[in-house]
DNA sequence: ATTGCAGTGAAACAGTTGTTTGGAACGTGC
DNA sequence: GCACGTTCCAAACAACTGTTTCACTGCAAT
């Protein structure tokens, strides 16, 4: 619904874009409105204002994103290996979003999650949370002994952490690099699966002290 | 220079803080001159402009902290796991900065490096390069093996990014914990600690397929 | 005492913002 | 035709922004 070339979709579609690009409060209605085509007064028009349009732009992004990308798929008898790299998959893809239509999407939900403008409080559970139990559900199956609430949530921080740096740290690692490189070896297929072994190797350590760990080279901690 | 009760002196540490938690845009000269009680004309008689207000506040707080926190302890005959728990103790520490005077000077750094307003590029280098320079040596040591120059970037982004997340995520890890857990569990030293176990454990697994970890069996490569 | 000048502050200025207004345009049903 | 409600728009509005103006202070040098 509101997709259309009716004034109320148009207003969405635009928004969406700059909301995610500059944020609620640096974007004008004068801009929004001049992207759809549409007068200065027809946001307060069919919104009431402009936070109310947020709202609904917000919730249309959130909408989409649950239809289209339900979850990882996750099977219960797999291998929390494949879980994982699933996992880091389709979280990566998330963040490298390269079609241009529906990239603001996962960007307002993201912008939304690091810096809130509040709007997000009741769609928190829904939105976040399923995510991020999963997480912890595949970081648990890892770790075989029984970890603490705590550990479980300090390790899929760990794994979140390294995911959202690539769209938070976005300048610093566009900066770090030319752009050829860039596109060779920070795709999303080769970022996740780097994650993926590092966070394995890490999870698969878990709790087993320097001198058990590691293979034949036997670089034993100690000063 | 500048600390004292002079005017311009006043306006740098009242509009330090108020930077730091809104950004250049959201704040506004009014406030900063209210809080640093002066009149709103003295920002423009001692700067020029607001521009030039946040640049030298800027540049005061990259002063502050590349005299006061120099870089984390390095000695070159350290082994490789000193120097990365040292380094994650003191990139925590930061993060976590409990003085309220000087927490506004991270705040400040973090959020041009995260959301640039252009007026670190001339001190990216001089702020952020090092920091990552030693950081990258650290990795390079703890795999043994030669690595693309690629891959010591990606592992470094997986260390850098955990530490990053407890910042960005800030209000996540503030929504997913009841204040009494989360001022226990998640003190810059256990998320420090944390943080190296999970990189110690990953780095030393670098390259190893998964079959063969964990065992004392010999070391191979692919890929 | 007078001059000169850095510092101060209340007020005004010009631009941008979200929002409101009053009426024009349009289609629909009588 | 005519009344009616919806949609749209140019203009205005009020609040807020960074910036400027200008008269005034205090004080040191003449």
């Amino acid at each position: 619904m509101s997709d259309g070339d009716d004034v109320r979709g148009r207003l969405i579609q635009a928004a969406g874009p700059i909301f995610a690009e500059k944020g609620f409060a640096q974007a004008t209605v004068r801009d929004i409105c001049a992207a759809a085509g549409a007068n200065v007064a027809s946001v307060n028009y069919y919104f009431g204002d402009k936070e109310k349009l947020y709202f609904e732009t917000f919730s249309h992004a959130h909408r989409c994103r649950v239809r289209q990308t339900p979850l990882p798929p996750f099977e219960p008898d797999q291998a929390p290996e494949e879980k994982l790299r699933g996992f880091l998959r389709s979280m990566l893809q998330r963040l490298f979003e390269p079609d241009e239509r529906t990239r603001w999407e996962h960007e307002l939900l993201l912008r939304e999650l690091v810096q809130p403008t509040g709007i997000m409080e009741p769609l928190f559970e829904e939105f976040f949370r399923p995510m991020f139990t999963l997480l912890t559900g595949i970081v648990r199956e890892f770790v075989g002994q029984e970890p603490s609430e705590a550990d479980v949530h300090r390790l899929s921080y760990s794994v979140l952490g390294q995911c959202l740096f690539y769209r938070v740290g976005e300048h610093i690692v566009r900066k770090m690099h030319d752009q050829p490189e860039l596109s060779r070896e920070f795709t999303s297929e080769r970022v996740a699966e780097h994650i993926f072994e590092f966070s394995r190797s890490a999870l698969q350590g878990y709790g087993k002290p320097a001198s058990m760990r590691a293979g034949p080279t036997g670089r034993e901690a100690d000063a």
